[in-house]
This record gives structure tokens, sequence and C-alpha cells, in this order.
DNA sequence: TGTACATCAGTGAACGCGCGTTCACTGATGTAC
DNA sequence: TGTACATCAGTGAACGCGCGTTCACTGATGTAC
């Protein structure tokens, strides 16, 4: 059956959806088309008319999943925004969390057009955030070094079992240490 | 054929050292027992004389790499350490470089055995390289932040594309400020 | 505005392929006499 | 020490399965008259 154009563009956009939490979830390899295409309500046979393979959908999700990102943190206070985080609640639930976080390691391995926009998602997450006070290099490196700190504690908290203390431990003296190097200007 | 049991320690020896710098370059589900066992230069049906099942070979090539990873980096300068791990070379040469870092991700995405290996193996980095003049409590978290920093560095790094400015400029910026928060007490 | 036809998103069966795993077999090693 | 036999690491074909992808078909939508 034929459906408006209205429909298709809004069940594209919940497949793209979909997609970006489940990815985040399993991994690249860790979920099917089908399984997508399930949990977004339809069949797998339709894939084909949204994307042209899975590495396309891969790009896309990755780019709604970054672009979101951006926008919830847009203008949030960045002692707030690291609090959650660098928390358990963001470790034990990557589907609603940060793509960088969630899939940075399997994008290494995939073509250079899905790196491309997680390049893209750094950029755009490194001018979403506000810092001010200082020279725009220092800024922007800060906000590098800030990334990357939170993102190796997820990252390494995630690798440790879920109830190991550990993994608690990891996200802990990050979080406080993270918070601690933060220009004393923006924490309001 | 058969083969002697001092042959038979060595073959399994090197499938385990084979199959770290393989995961770590392509990741668990990037690379197959077939594949493995070739490199090694065995025929795949072997695999099973040897292993329980793909996953339990994970863990012991984790255990393997992460082992070789303390034990290089143990008695060695800490502020020379850091200039290689946060370092284009490393970031390129995921198959020589740190299990942690290339592996952390997928980790996640195993059974508790695999991550109870990361989780030693993190365990047992955090004891390898000397730190003095604190108290132990300070001396271990600023081991944590160290690692989380560097792996986050790296990992993201990975994730742009090879040859963009981004995934330099992310390597450059985090050595720096790592290199700058190492207490002055060990930079010899 | 009403009707006839073309379009095409979504369906579900089918495809080839590579994966993890199993198995019957081989033949050099290790062991019992 | 020499011989006959049991063991078992390694081989390569085969297994079932799930994957990404393709395709003929359907029927409501959009369009041309």
């Amino acid at each position: 059956m034929k459906v408006s154009k209205a429909q298709v563009q809004a069940n594209r956009a919940h497949i793209v959806e979909t997609a970006s939490k489940l990815f985040r979830e399993h991994g690249y390899d860790g979920i099917g088309i089908a399984d997508l295409m399930g949990a977004a309500g339809f069949t797998h046979g339709g894939f084909y008319k949204h994307f042209g393979s899975k590495a396309d959908l891969m790009a896309e999700a990755a780019v709604h999943g970054l672009a979101q990102s951006a926008e919830e943190s847009q203008g949030i206070d960045l002692a707030a925004f690291v609090k959650y985080y660098v928390s358990r609640e963001h470790r034990d639930g990557p589907g609603q969390g940060c793509t960088l976080a969630a899939l940075c390691a399997d994008a290494s391995r995939q073509p250079a057009f899905v790196k491309e926009t997680f390049a893209a998602g750094i950029e755009r997450q490194l001018g979403a955030t506000e810092l001010d006070g200082d020279s725009e290099r220092e800024e922007r490196a800060r906000k590098i070094n800030t990334m990357a700190h939170a993102v190796g504690a997820i990252v390494l908290s995630r690798a440790c079992p879920d109830d190991s203390a550990l993994a608690q431990e990891i996200l802990d003296l990050c979080r406080e240490q993270i918070l601690a190097t933060l220009p004393p200007a923006v924490a309001r």
C-alpha cells in the first residue's frame, strides 16, 4: 500500500530515531536491519526504499544522535551537564545517552563517510556548550579535554561489570576531577 | 597429526597473541575464527581443541593484551608513556596498542566474564605505573583520571577520519594537558 | 469536482554469504608392555 | 631399548543460522484528464 508523503517522511524519521537508540545500545554490528525495522514498526523489506545501505543509516543515525545531544546541551549549565554525563544513569543507559560515548569505537572501524559524521558531531558539540572569559584557543582546548576525559570515563566504566565497585569508582573520581577543572566563571 | 605437548602450548599461545592483535584492529565482531586461526597459521577446525568458544578467546586475548601493556609500562617514566599513548602512532596502530583503548566499547557488550577481565586489566594497569609523594587515595584517583583522559583522547581521535585535522588536534591538545597535570615529582 | 491510471512505501519470500560450531578422519606423539 | 597401541592436535567438509540485500507483489495515494 502506498502511503502519504507526510507519513513517508515521518516513518523515515522514526526509523532513524529508533536506529540511533538501538545502535547506541547494541553497537553497529550488534543489531540487524530486520530488528531495527521491526522495532520501528515495519518489516525489513521496506528498508531500501529509505536508505541505500546499513552504513548509510549508521551515518544518518549518528547525525541525528549527535545533533540531538548538541541541542540538549545548548545553553545548559556545563557543571550540570558533566554531572549527568559522568553518572551511573548515563553509564547504564546508552540508548538514551551520548552517541560519541556509545559508538566512537564502532565508528573507527566504519567507512570514512561515517567517521566524517562523527567528526562533524564533535565539532558541533564543541560549538554547543558555552564557555567564556578566555581566548578562543584555550576555550577550545579546554572543551576538547573535558570531552575526552568524560568520554573516557564512561567508556572505561562500561567495560567493567555492571555492579563492580571499579565501574562506580571510575565515574565518581572522574566526575569530581572534571568538575574541579571547569573554569570558575561558568560555575554560576 | 598429533603434536608434541610443548608445541601444543606454543601454538595455543600463538593463537592468543594473534587474536589479541587482530581483535584490537578489527573489533570482536570484525574478525572471525577462520581468519584468526588462518593468521596464526592453522585451519579453523582446530579452534575448539583449544578454546570453548569465541568469547573464551576474547577473554584470554584481553588478559594477554592487558598483561602485556601493564608489563611494558612497568617502571617506565609516566611522561614518556603518556607521550606514546596519546600519539598518532598509537592512534594509527591499534594492533600494537592498548587493549583498553581499542576494545572497551566492544567489551561493554560482551558477557560478564569478559568484562571481568577488563576490570582486572584496569586494576593491573593502575598498579603498574609508579607515582609517589601523595596519599594512596589521591594517587589512585590521579591514575584513574589520567587513564580515562588518555583513553578518551584515543577513542575520540580514532572516530574521526584518519587524515582529519580534528583527529590530530584532539591528540595534541589532550597530550599537552595530560602532561601538564602529571605530578611534578615523577617528571624527573 | 469526479474518474481512471500511474506511482511507490511497505510486505514477505527468497537470495547468497559468512559466521560459529561440529564432526569424521589423520598421523605423529606419548605410553604400556 | 624396542614394539604395538592409544591419544589427540590439527584438517577440511559440513551444519544451521542470521545477516544484508533483492524482488515480485499490493493497494492507498497522488496525478492527469
